[in-house]
DNA sequence: AGCACGCCGACT
DNA sequence: GTCGGCGTGCTC
């Protein structure tokens, strides 16, 4: 009998392979999902076992032994480590990164694996045998052993109930009370929990057709007001009635306190978030109070879709069609794919919803594969909302504000009503030029323009973050005055406060709500129903309710249709309908004024008059007919470069290797190398490599073939490269 | 990715 | 004389 076992561990490094260690027989049974911390090269590493295997393919004297086994228990269940192991093959990404993305940072970092306690006082066996009433003569200790007799309480409790702390010293210094140590359990005493609402005919079909248990996939499909998320709320209610816990996947900025505390009202059970607003500790114990079934419902962002969970009864996934699901660098994986996959893999339904659903799981309603429950009425009221085109061309508009959207801003404010201007652009002028001689601010980094900013008062780049002061002259022929051309948030904020000067204005993006406290107080003020104009960006679009905004304007809504991105008018249709969302909601009449210079172009024409359903059908005809996703399978094969021509060279390379591995055909399509939308950025210049096949499985099977070899480059080492599947930006 | 080792240029 | 630039190689 060996003194060593061997396991497999997975390191968190960019290496696609895993390492064998040793683990002593003397350290603890040894199981995959276990931690523990190894000497890698020079470096410490937290690493996770993933087998145990027979024998290594190196000999047993070249394996470390482990530093340390950080849990006796495993951490990661086996679905989610197989869910894991799925992912890194699926995404083609290192397996050790992809473990540690699905652990709480502190986790990650070798923290143990323990839920905060809490200290509750109990009585002992001594003190229990005692009759009533007793110590004789102490008639406050005989109160408090009355006290305690009834449970175990905390220290906040029992002074409450009016024992001081000397009292309980006392009967702990006679060993008839005493200290212990528990998980800590979340209790909520703050109203009961509220009713469920009454279902409408079509919300109650849809609740119906979930089936409980069991894996289905199902497409709740309804415009804002119509009640999904009541729908959300009953079906897991029905998981909470089982025993079971409910996931619930939120886009980035879409969890509000709002939303949490609607979720705590019904329920008034432990609910569990995980976003980037809570902290490490909060994160961390919100994991494992969830892996210890404590907390019966657990909302989160991306991220949360990794949380393991005792008793799984239903995932949620609101507004799938949101981007924030995709992770966008490092580990690029979609948390609503893989949702898909886990409910799957625990035999359990998920349920997404969307007003403006994806191509992607529209296509899979069309195929079956998943259910496609539609909402059609606005719950809430009558009315439905009106998106009035304005036809901007060869109209004067004053800082970007057709007349008629101006009326309608002041309209709805002499109404006592609230309006939304939606401009997708931070800062104050996107371009600042001399009139001149035609300098124009850019980022010395990027191939971009430098916006112009007032509060505080320079020039940034919003794709690298660098920043200079703004010059007083043009610098290139000394002019004495630059022009500040179009529109940003802060611009029209200002051109807004002066005009409603009685008015508040409030301006709601990245800038002005760094802390979640200013856009919680802003969200507060906007609640109050206040006439007020709130001036943002796609932040306004996401999640949050403002009962009393009557008129939205959307200043620019033409990027979406002439984009090189084929997801683009897909993308411009969502925002617009989001945020014509936004408008009415409750018993107010909504107007939406959408201001384009294309107003007769068809895709337009056919959202405005037929919606989005019919837009989507339309766009999901043509995908097919060029094959495109997801009527395809794409990746794409990044590079970025000091040297553009390591970065091209690479990708060049590359497809060289992939096409001796498939041969381009109309099954498998390559396009590329070719430059980045926007080729330099951040001092690196960016090329990319374009694959589409008709088979996901061909696809599959062909990548860890070609990763093989393009890690055999030379100029693999030399470049900065990534592989993206399934990209959401194809530029 | 880190981190070490190794071999050429400008400085306390 | 060294400090430090980044090319190359390795991580069980």
């Amino acid at each position: 009998m060996p003194e060593h076992t061997i396991i497999r561990v997975a390191v968190p490094s960019p290496l696609r392979r895993q390492f064998d260690y040793l683990l002593p027989r003397s350290v603890g049974p040894a199981a995959p999902g276990q931690r523990v911390q190894v000497a890698f090269g020079q470096q410490q590493l937290v690493g996770i076992i993933t087998e145990l295997p027979q024998s290594s393919d190196l000999p047993v004297e070249k394996l470390k032994p482990v530093l340390a086994l950080i849990d006796s228990q495993p951490l990661f269940d086996t679905a989610l480590l197989q869910l894991c192991l799925w992912a890194a093959n699926y995404y083609q990404h290192p397996v050790g990164e992809v473990l540690h993305a699905a652990l709480p940072a502190l986790l990650r970092a070798g923290e143990q694996a323990a839920l905060a306690t809490e200290t509750r006082w109990q009585i002992t066996v001594q003190g229990l045998g005692l009759p009533e009433g007793a110590p004789k003569g102490a008639k406050k200790q005989a109160n408090l052993l009355t006290f305690l007799r009834a449970g175990a309480r905390t220290p906040a409790d029992i002074e409450q109930a009016g024992f001081s702390r000397a009292i309980l010293k006392a009967l702990g210094d006679k060993q008839l009370v005493e200290a212990i140590e528990i998980a800590e359990t979340q209790t909520f005493n703050g109203p009961l929990s509220e009713l469920a609402l009454t279902l409408n005919q079509e919300q109650s079909a849809a609740l119906k057709a979930i089936k409980p248990t069991g894996f289905s996939t199902s497409l709740l499909d309804g415009v804002t007001g119509s009640g999904k998320t009541e729908v959300y709320l009953q079906a897991i209610a029905q998981q909470l009635e089982a025993g079971r816990q409910a996931l619930v996947l939120v886009p980035e900025i879409g969890l509000t306190p709002q939303t949490v505390a609607r979720f705590q009202r019904r329920f008034n059970v432990p609910v569990g978030i995980l976003h980037s607003g809570v902290a490490d500790g909060g994160r961390n114990s919100a994991w494992l109070r969830a892996r210890a079934g404590l907390d019966r419902i657990i909302i989160g962002t991306r991220s949360a879709v990794f949380t393991p969970l005792k008793h799984p009864g239903i995932i949620i996934v609101d507004e799938e069609h949101d981007n924030s699901y995709k992770q966008q660098e490092g580990f690029r994986y979609s948390a609503r794919d893989l949702a898909v996959y886990r409910a799957h893999q625990l035999h359990i339904p998920l349920l997404m919803g969307s007003a403006t659903p994806s191509l992607e799981s529209l296509s899979n309603t069309r195929s079956g594969r998943y259910q496609h429950l539609k909402l059609s009425k606005q719950a809430a009221s009558e009315h439905s909302t009106r998106i009035i085109p304005v036809d901007i061309r060869a109209q004067q508009l004053q800082e970007g504000l057709a007349s008629q959207s101006l009326a309608a801003i002041k309209g709805a404010v002499a109404k006592g009503e609230q309006a939304l201007v939606f401009i997708n652009r931070r800062g104050f002028a996107p371009v600042i030029m001399c009139h001149f001689c035609g300098w124009q601010a850019k980022c010395p980094r990027c191939d971009a323009r430098m916006t112009l900013h007032r509060q505080p008062y320079h020039l940034h780049c919003h794709h690298c973050d660098h920043q200079r002061r703004v010059p007083q002259q043009c610098p290139d022929c000394k002019a004495p005055e630059l022009q500040h051309i179009g529109q940003g948030t802060e611009r029209t904020e200002e051109f807004l406060s002066k005009l409603l000067p009685h008015t508040p204005i409030l301006r709601i993006d990245r800038d002005s709500t760094r802390s979640h406290k200013q856009l919680n107080s802003m969200l507060d003020q906007i609640a109050t129903g206040e006439p007020c104009v709130l001036v943002g960006t796609q932040m306004l679009a996401k999640g949050h309710h403002f009962p009393k905004v009557s008129t939205v304007v959307i200043l620019e809504a033409d990027g979406g249709l002439f984009s090189a991105d084929f997801r683009a008018t897909e993308k411009m249709a969502q925002l617009i309908i989001q945020v014509a969302g936004r408008a009415g909601r409750e018993a107010l009449q909504g107007q939406v004024l959408l201001q384009s210079h294309h107003t007769d172009h068809p895709y337009l024409q056919l959202l405005l008059n037929q919606g989005y359903g019919a837009l989507a059908d339309c766009l999901l005809r043509e995908r097919q007919v060029v094959e495109l996703p997801p009527f395809s399978f794409m990746v794409i094969l990044r590079a970025e470069s000091k040297r553009p021509e390591n970065a091209l060279q690479f990708l060049q390379q590359a497809r060289a290797k992939a096409e001796g591995l498939q041969a381009p055909s109309p099954q498998f399509r390559y396009l590329g190398p070719l430059p980045a939308s926007m080729e330099k950025r951040q001092d690196r210049f960016r090329f990319l490599l374009q694959l589409q096949a008709s088979s996901r499985a061909q696809l599959q099977q062909f990548l860890p073939q070609w990763l093989a070899q393009i890690e055999q480059m030379a100029l693999s080492r030399r470049v900065r490269w990534n592989l993206d599947v399934d990209p959401q930006e194809t530029h």
